[in-house]
RNA sequence: CGGGGCGUAGCGCAGUCCGGUUAGCGCGCCUGCUUUGGGAGCAGGAGGUCCUGAGUUCAAAUCUCAGCGCCCCGACCA
């Protein structure tokens, strides 16, 4: 060790302070948040600025997102369908707040086929207006409605700054596009949807969530209503995890989308849409890894369990191998797992190697748990060493794998609920948000001037007005007037 | 787009100030042997548009100019 102690250290403390390659994160919260993603071999920076390859082991993340929410959306009735990456221009500009808010974010094609074209298209930053100049010859009876449409797609938005995951030039998301007769109706999609959201981030992201609507200020251009879900990172920032908008009338009346109801009366249809990111994939990063690398919540875990054999010998690696394969011959479709019986590399490696990968449980098997019948069950998020014996293995393996998930998300409750404070003096409030931060029941009055102070003066944004915040009478934090409720006030991602 | 840092092998870096052998080091990679319960050891080997383009010079990773990209901090946003 001393001998070595010189190599190592000028290695291990280049710029990472460490040998494991990541990072700590309260050394530099950013560079753990990327060597955590170059750890897990999740995605990379690609030629084009601004946008990023994900590799397999991140896609396979998204992927797993995608089929529960999927599953999710369509047991609410929704079906998938798939709109052009291309928006004439012209439809860009028929709704005023829409255009204003997107159009200086936007990719436009002016040239195609070798000639300059005879109106630009917009590379879609969100799909409103596509849709909606679609749905026009769609509906024209209360018996067309409702449409519940949810479309997989990529989208473009020329952002000045780029993080992976969090926020690229291109990303992935799903955008819902819903039309009702009624405006009750649309307000009870929105939530329906907002609720749908609210669950995956707990159930699934493990991710508890703070659920509320926007300020006019932060709301989507073109919505009449932007509800949220808002989640808190380790470094106890927030993070807009999903939003779901009740469009109103805007765009059905920008497109002259009509339809005669019951009474044969013509009248405008109601809209709403709703999205969520890859940029999921960057909170999940930021809720439960640790500074071993990504820690993966089971139920969104594509590999959910990695064997490892272990063996002196030739031979006893032979025996080692089939003991795995006998161990887990019933689990085939049962549970995502793999048997990691590669030569080249030593245990410790492997252990490491599925640590930074975020594998929820490592399963250890040598000659002496084959003597004793047992297994060595490690938990990646307590790092907990558990011998079991191998006797309905399976079953306690599914087990443990749900209660990795109960604790991670009881792990981030603790920390958001742990984070989140109530204060009354303006003083408090600025001193706390800088140090140590965190999320901030604080009164408003409810104008803009005020919201702006919060910003300008803390660099931190009203995140949400919670819905389930119980009504209280106070006074404004920023001016003093009275204040119907509380908001939640944070500096956000 | 403003401020700061950086760009040399897949990754992390030295070399650049003060131009001059064949551009080095660690990790990783390949081959072989020994190893294997927390990142193995030894030996041999492969791998380079020194970010790009112009310029200065007998000579450029090194100097000059321009551009590109990345990271961090702001303004804009999922």
């Amino acid at each position: 060790m001393f001998v070595l102690s010189i190599g190592i250290r000028k290695q291990g403390m280049d710029r990472l302070g460490m040998a494991k390659g990541i990072t700590p994160r309260k050394e530099d919260y950013s560079q753990w948040y990327l060597d955590v993603i170059a750890a897990a071999d999740l995605a990379e920076h690609s030629a084009v600025k601004g946008c990023m390859v994900i590799k397999p082991n991140g896609y396979a993340i998204w992927e797993m997102i995608q089929g529960q929410l999927d599953r999710m959306f369509k047991e609410t009735g929704h079906v998938n369908a798939y709109f052009p990456l291309f928006i004439p221009e012209s439809l860009m500009h028929k709704e005023a707040e829409h255009v204003e808010g997107f159009a200086p974010e936007c990719a436009v094609v002016t040239h195609g086929g070798g000639k300059k074209l005879e109106e630009a298209l917009f590379v879609r930053p969100t799909s409103e207006t596509i849709i909606w100049s679609t749905y026009k010859n769609w509906i024209q009876s209360y018996r067309d409605l409702p449409i519940l449409i949810n479309q997989w797609a990529n989208v473009v938005r020329w952002e000045m700054r780029t993080r992976l995951f969090l926020r690229t030039t291109e990303f992935l998301w799903q955008e819902g596009h819903t039309a009702h007769a009624s405006a009750a109706e649309a307000e009870e999609e929105t939530l329906k949807i907002l609720d749908v959201y609210r669950r995956f981030a707990e159930e699934y992201l493990a991710a508890p969530v703070y659920v509320g609507f926007k300020s006019e200020k932060e709301k989507f251009a073109g919505a009449v209503r932007t509800y949220c879900i808002e989640a808190m990172m380790q470094d106890r920032k927030a993070l807009q995890a999903g939003t779901s908008h009740n469009l109103g009338q805007n765009f059905s009346k920008a497109f002259d989308v009509t339809f005669q109801d019951e009474q044969g009366k013509l009248q405008h249809v109601y809209a709403t849409s709703w999205g969520v990111s890859t940029r999921l994939v960057g909170a999940l990063i930021m809720t439960h890894s640790d500074d071993n690398g990504l820690v993966l919540p089971p139920r969104l875990a594509p590999l959910k369990v990695v064997l490892i054999p272990i063996w002196k010998e030739d031979a006893e690696m032979e025996r080692m191998r089939q003991h795995a394969q006998a161990l887990t011959a019933s689990w085939q479709g049962k549970i995502s797992f793999k048997i990691d019986d590669r030569d080249q590399y030593r245990p410790g490696y492997k252990f490491n190697e599925w640590e930074k990968r975020g594998i929820p449980i490592r399963i250890e098997i040598g000659p002496k748990d084959v003597a004793a019948q047992q297994v060595v069950v490690v938990r990646r998020d307590t790092g907990e060493k558990i011998a079991m014996p191998q006797e309905n293995l399976l079953a306690k393996i599914e087990a443990l794998l749900e209660e990795i998930q109960n604790n991670l998300l009881q792990r981030a409750r603790a920390l958001r609920d742990d984070n989140t404070f109530t204060v009354d003096a303006y003083d408090d409030f600025s001193a706390r948000i800088e140090n140590p931060g965190g999320f901030f029941r604080v009164h408003w009055c409810g104008s803009e001037l005020c919201e702006n102070k919060f910003q300008e003066t803390s660099r931190a944004t009203i995140r949400t007005i919670p819905l389930d915040e119980t009504k209280e009478q106070g006074a404004c934090i920023v001016c003093g007037a009275p204040s119907k409720g509380r908001v939640l006030v944070a500096k956000s991602y």
